[in-house]
DNA sequence: GACTCTAGAGAACGCTCGTTCTCCTGGGTA
DNA sequence: TACCCAGGAGAACGAGCGTTCTCTAGAGTC
């Protein structure tokens, strides 16, 4: 089997494992088992398990960020004239589209800091690149649309606040909470 | 030792070190060196490392509920009318100087959820119920300010922000953005 | 003073898990 | 055909850890 395709579904195994149950709970033989590939393979892919937990955030990272900027973009329609915000405000619809999905789990993020943030250098690393970009995104779109840069930061609670939320009442309820915050917050930032 | 006493102390040891380590990481004989107690009294007090994960959370949550309710409560100051909104700001405040203590290191429920929220039901359930009752307090304070009730959801959200995005960055600064943010939504409110 | 019960110190047990090793098969190559 | 070697299956190793057991000391009681 082709080296990248190896390395592909050692990750898919990771992420949906590691994802669901938690980066501890689960083992390298459970990787192998649902990703098909030996042990030896593993290794050769990936020396070891730390190595495999920083691919799966990295990995996840990228694709995490990405559907939400391509979901946002639908809202970049140059046929109507935008209201400003409106990019901001379907980051929280994308969340909510999120929330809903079946194998929702939280942010994954959130979650492995949690669970390793306080002994794994590495992972308190990959998680403060991810909220930071993630953030850098929000202000981002609260500057392009003409509103005061200083909203970027409430925005970017609200959304911290919808993901953790959201995990653990399991409900999707806090994205429309939260974007009808930040509609006002935009309101009154178009004001002031 | 008394039996009381004993209880206390390994509750004090647990609590230090699951809250600065992480609960997984943390092993029945890290818990007998810091307390001081012997196994056999440490399984008499507490059978399985799993009841004394529960007592960790317990205590913990009445302790954090009541230092942020007499806090609070210095707001209710009958001599000078208050700001509606006045104690729902204060909870903000509060956060802000625990974000300060040198040894925050974040939401101790929400850190648990993320490591055995998937795979411990008596942890999940204890997240949930600390986090309804911190929220119900959050509502109750937006109705006693004779504030529309439904503040409470996007304060809530905020609060819960703040505490994940303070922990991630090591920065008290999430309590002030959350609380300027509500202050905005609760002259939002007054007005509607 | 003999007995009993509690508790301390820490060894021991059994299981899990990250990692490595052994043995074997099969395909490519001179 | 003889050789080589990457890779698969899974046993084995070693450490960590939750839990229990052993042995001993001492305090209270008749």
């Amino acid at each position: 089997m082709d080296s990248t395709v190896a390395t592909e579904r050692a990750l898919d195994a990771a992420e949906r494992l590691f994802y669901q149950r938690g980066i501890q709970t689960v083992g390298m033989d459970d990787i192998r088992t649902a990703s098909g590939l030996s042990l030896k393979r593993l290794y050769q892919l990936f020396p070891a398990k730390e190595r495999l937990v920083e691919a799966y955030l990295e990995r996840r990272d990228a694709r995490w960020r990405q559907r939400l900027a391509e979901y946002v973009e639908q809202y970049e329609n140059p046929e109507r004239p935008a209201e400003a915000g409106d990019r901001v405000l379907a980051v929280f619809d994308w969340l909510g589209e999120w929330f809903a999905e079946p194998d929702f789990n939280g942010c994954a993020w959130i979650n492995s800091y949690g669970e390793l943030g306080a002994t794994s250098e590495s992972v308190a690393r990959q998680v403060r690149l991810h909220k930071a970009a993630f953030k850098g995104y929000v202000v981002e779109l609260v500057e392009r649309a003409g509103l005061p840069s200083g909203l970027g930061d409430p925005v970017f609670l609200l959304a911290e606040g919808a993901m953790v939320t959201a995990a653990i009442t399991r409900s999707t309820e806090p994205a429309a909470q939260a974007a009808q915050a930040a509609r006002v917050l935009i309101a009154a930032g178009r004001q002031g």
